[in-house]
Parts: structure tokens; C-alpha cells; sequence
DNA sequence: AGCGCACTTATTGTATACAATTTGCTCTCG
DNA sequence: CGAGAGCAAATTGTATACAATAAGTGCGCT
């Protein structure tokens, strides 16, 4: 299924994070349908949903704006997901029955592949780690929180520097999985919460590590 | 300022807050324009907000349906205010100046005013104790906060039942306030914490009695 | 020159018409 | 009698034209 405000939501996020537009910029409507080439009624639709992501802003009169992220925001990004993914771990293991556990296990065993190479794959990596988030919120059964999570989970801004990552940091990652799964089988929702959110926390660290390194090879161009 | 897509949010959350609509009800947008008054354009936008609120959710086919809200999910809510209010209220505590916290000391007379009376006024309680919420998570200086916050916060709901909320509740929360105000004068973040997740907690289990009372009283009649 | 006010242009908001999709019905066939 | 195909009605999705509002521009005034 692709209906146009779809397709407008992935091209005009697409070109955001490709950096089309700098930080401050206001874009009008029309620019954004060019861009997705459908009409302004879709557009709409999608920057509402990208204004939900925070990737998109409004100025006081309504004009559309690039909003600038800085460091706090990011830190406080990771702070929240910190909570409501612990929180989700929580509820998640007082809820998952032995076949979505297993089901677990094997997303997390295509993350271990992906990292076991000697050139690490990222895509896939991201891709299974994504599936295996959104498997632990679905398990826990909540609405409010499903909706929660997915408006501060951005993906795309972690693939920006996933090339900054250590093989050791991808590996790591997928042996916090494993350390999940090891307490969702021990039905404790104690031991979920803390993992989980020692898990987000490290990976807050090591993103910003990358990130800086990554502002550092910006200026010396 | 009033736009046609605010009018309509407003008037079809009045309608689905007064029972308009029950819970499993299929509704076209074309009769959210009647209810509105404007035509079918405003109303999509507005449908989107209540989507995000969960006041509305939408089918397999992206038809719009009146969601029901569980005893668990009004939990959960309460729950998930908790969090990220109790964590508003630390950032806040590090934030907020002396004048910031005399204009949340003046909200709070307000709603001491409004309990005070033989028979209170809960237009204005509700009133004062919106405000004085929103002033704490604005001082908590976080984007991503207030927004997540903005689509928790289902003052409506709780202005259902008001009526069942003794005076002693209304007077309780104007305490907890009280002392949340002190402990932003001490600047102790860990305080203000404390504070707000017990206000919440106590809130969510005077809430669900209130709750259970009235749908006896509709069981009575 | 600096400031404010009309006026022009640019941008967002709304209505309407039409296209695409889904639903529910009916009619046929097994 | 039930299951399924096909058609009609209902409903959502998209484009376009126009209305309302905000931004920019230049002029005259002090």
C-alpha cells in the first residue's frame, strides 16, 4: 500500500535527514510537494506527522521550520526512551509467552550475524534491532505507550553516525539483547527494566561519542 | 485566533466527551463535518489530534472508530504521567527561578480560592490546576517533553467525574502543590520528583473511584 | 537616516470536485 | 442453505481553486 501522503512522509523525511534543508530554514508547502511530487493536500498530512516527530517545527504563525538539535535534546531524547523503553521491558515480561521469547531470540540471532563479519553489515543491523524494539513495545500491551515510543524513536538519526560505531559497540548491543531475553525467560520485569535501560544509556554514550567525531570531521574539511 | 481545524477539534471532542459516540462506533468524516460545521478538510486535521490523543483510532481500512477505554489504559496513563511528569518536575526544579516560582505560588491560591468556598467551584480548580501543570513542564525546558506530555494530558476525562471528587481530594491536591512549590524553592529536584509521582498516583485512584461510583449510578438507573 | 504605514507578494487555510478504495448487498452456483 | 463473485453505495484519499492571513517592499514623514 502506498498512498501519496505516505510517499511524501519517507521522501520529504528522506531529504531532511540527507541535510536538504540546514537548521533555521523555513520551507513552504509548495517546495515540500515538489520534493514528494504530490499535491499540497498529502504534504500536509506528512509534515503533521513529521512535526509529531519533532523533525519538522511551526513558528508562531504557523510557517514550517527545520528545528536545530542540539546536544540537551538529543541527551534528553535518549533520557525518555530511557524510561518508557524500561517501562515497556517492565510490562514485557510479565507478558510474553515462551514462542514471542523465541521469536525474540531469533531477530537477535540475525543482529549477531550481522555484526559476526568482518564487515559488519549496519543495515541489517538496524533493521533487526528496530524489529526487536518494536517486538518488546508490542508486547506491552500499550496503546499510549506504543504511540509514545514511536514519536522519539528516530531511527534515521542514529543511522546518520551509525558508521561511527566500533564493532565492539554493534556486539555489545546485541549481547544486551541477549541479556533481555535471559530475563524475559526469567519472567522478572526488575531485571528487564534495568537492562533495558542500561542498554539505551550506554548507546546514548557511544552516540554522542560518534557524533562528535563526526563534527570534528566536518571542520576539518 | 480560530481556525475551521480548531473549532472542529473542539466541537468533536465536546461531542465524543459529552457520549456522542459509543465505544466500537464506525464514524465518517463527512458526519464530523455536520457536528463541526466546516467541511471535510479542517475535520481530517482534526481527527488526526484526536488519533494522537487516543480519542479516536482508526481500523485495519483507515475507517474511524470511538475507541474503549479500559480500567488498565486509564492506569497506564496515570502511570506513564507519572514518569514523565515526575521527571518534568526534577528538570524543573533546576530550572525554575524565584519569579517562575512565585507565579506558580499565585496559580495555587487560585485553586486554594476555588476550594475554599462552601461549594467549590471545579471550573475554576480544573482551570488553576491545568495551568500550574503546564507552567512545570514548560520550565522542564524539553521539546520532546511537552509534546509527549500534551498528548497524555486528557483534562476532559477527568472533568467527567469531577463531581464525584470530595472536597478533601480537591483540598489534597492544593497541598501536594503546596509542597511541590516548597520544593522548588529548595531546588531539590529528587523532592519535586517525589512529589509529583505521589500527586499522580493519588489522583489515579481517586480517579478510578469516582469512576466505579458512577457507573454504578448508571447501573441504577 | 530611521520609522511607520499602505500595498504587493508569498504562504497557509478551506471548500469542493473527483479518483481510489472499501463495504455491504444480491444473486448465482455448488 | 452457505460460500463466493460481482456490482452498487458509501467512505476515504488527492488535486485544484480560491479565501484568509502573514511577510516583504517601497514610499512618505519626521
Amino acid at each position: 500500500m502506498s498512498t501519496a501522503s505516505d510517499t511524501a512522509y519517507e521522501k520529504i523525511r528522506h531529504f531532511l535527514l540527507a541535510g536538504g534543508a540546514h537548521p533555521g530554514d523555513r520551507i513552504t508547502e509548495e517546495k515540500l510537494s515538489e520534493i514528494a511530487g504530490v499535491s499540497r493536500t498529502p504534504v500536509r498530512e506528512a509534515v503533521r506527522r513529521l512535526e509529531r516527530e519533532l523533525l519538522l517545527m511551526r513558528t508562531k504563525t504557523n510557517r514550517i521550520v527545520v528545528p536545530d538539535w542540539g546536544q540537551d535534546e538529543i541527551d534528553e531524547m535518549f533520557t525518555l526512551r530511557q524510561m518508557l523503553e524500561g517501562h515497556a521491558a517492565e510490562r514485557a515480561a510479565l507478558r510474553l509467552n515462551a514462542d514471542q521469547i523465541d521469536t525474540l531470540a531469533q531477530i537477535n540471532a540475525k543482529l549477531h550475524e550481522a555484526v559476526a563479519l568482518a564487515e559488519p553489515d549496519i543495515a541489517s543491523f538496524l533493521d533487526a534491532n528496530r524489529r526487536f524494539h518494536e517486538e518488546v513495545t508490542q508486547a506491552a500491551a500499550s496503546p499510549r505507550l506504543t504511540q509514545v515510543l514511536a514519536m522519539l524513536v528516530e531511527q534515521p538519526v542514529v543511522l546518520r553516525t551509525a558508521r561511527g560505531y566500533s564493532i565492539e559497540d554493534l556486539k555489545q548491543s546485541a549481547r544486551d539483547h541477549d541479556e533481555l531475553i535471559a530475563a524475559f525467560r526469567a519472567r522478572d520485569p526488575n531485571w528487564a527494566r534495568a537492562v533495558m535501560g542500561s542498554h539505551l544509556r550506554r548507546a546514548f554514550h557511544v552516540f554522542a561519542e560518534a557524533m562528535s567525531e563526526q563534527q570534528l570531521d566536518c571542520a576539518a574539511e
